[in-house]
DNA sequence: TGACTTAACGAACGGTCGTTCCTAAAATTT
DNA sequence: AAATTTTAGGAACGACCGTTCGTTAAGTCA
């Protein structure tokens, strides 16, 4: 790896901690300089634009999820054991606070970019489709194998398995509630429980 | 009402409105006052710093949340219907698009405080803390009542209420969809279902 | 080692930020 | 109508923003 492509992944490591706390809005090339210990310019040439280093961020933040949360699962066995992973991987990327201590930079970044048209927000939009996607399919299959009902809407697992994981950031970040994670995991118990077939 | 309390009610309202699209970070005292076509001083001078014009916004999306969502629940019988009422208005509250053009604004600022201490972030928490205790303790009442099963959890009863409410906000808001409604209100459908006695 | 390319720096730009201070106009009270 | 208080405006502040440019230093490769 050239010294470039050294400062760019230092820079998009150190953006990503920023970015998780901060926000897009919340984070400046200056600010990134100094904790860098570099020059505005320096670090702002490797991207030419902020926008450009915010979609850079996305990647990077893309790439690692799909490592920290989607990987794992897929090695697991396909239906409920795939989905068992996939969630408590997916709360482990939420809790990492070495790599990101503000939290799931996708929650961070939702509510700042949804209102602003361009790449960013589109970019953005993109990945948490493709990931409602992922965990549709994830539960369709878990009906194929006759791990869930058969008349399971995979669609609206999806759906309550994305209010069930930004319930637990809502409660653990900004309430600060130590049994955000257990309440999850509660919730996440019922909502299996519920698409398990009739018996 | 003097001028200067109409002045400031009209501040209020176009700040609302542009805090629920572009968050507390996004508004800045220049923008408001172009929008309301005075100047940065004379709008400055109504709360003498950003972070009282902040606590004046949270404040006043306070009251207004009490008006809209709280006080028609409170007419409505104790117990399951209060609960459907609660449900209702609050959906309500959030699609309200003249007043809050951006959503929830309480849902907007959550990831944007959340890891800065200070009294807004104090203030946001705490309002959102008596807002999981009402919850709670509405379902507490529908348990007492009869309607709900009594070994119901009235606090995983209100996580999974906001986990309902967080995830439409994200599929409508984020993702476009339009079906963001609709699914959270089979969720809510099937949260009740679930806190029925067993008959 | 020498030639060439890449990476980083420093200084400066126009703009916007929140904020201050002083003045003028308008609203309110006497 | 006069006196006084309230409200709004104008100009300027230092700080920081993203960005540009020209130059120097470091890295890469023949």
């Amino acid at each position: 790896m050239s010294k470039g492509q050294q400062t760019r992944a230092a820079i998009l490591t150190e953006a990503l901690r920023a970015a998780s706390v901060e926000g897009f809005q919340g984070i400046s090339i200056g600010m990134l300089a100094d904790r860098l210990k570099m020059s505005k310019s320096g670090l702002f040439a490797h991207f030419g634009s902020k926008e450009e280093l915010e979609k850079a961020l996305l990647d990077e933040a893309a790439q690692r999820f799909m490592e920290t949360v989607w990987q794992p699962a897929m090695k697991a066995p396909r239906g409920r054991p795939r989905i068992e992973v996939l969630f408590r991987s997916w709360l482990g990327w939420s809790l990492n606070h070495e790599d990101l201590p503000g939290g799931c930079l996708f929650v961070a970044l939702a509510s700042e970019v949804d209102d602003k048209p361009g790449p960013v927000r589109d970019h953005l939009a993109e990945l948490q489709n493709q990931w409602q996607a992922m965990l549709t399919r994830s539960a369709h299959i878990a009906v194929q194998e006759g791990h869930f009902r058969s008349d399971l809407d995979p669609r609206q697992f999806a759906y309550d398995l994305q209010g069930i994981f930004l319930a637990m950031n809502y409660y653990r970040r900004l309430l600060r509630d130590a049994t955000a994670v257990e309440r999850a995991e509660d919730s996440f118990r019922s909502l299996i429980e519920r698409a398990l077939p009739l018996h």
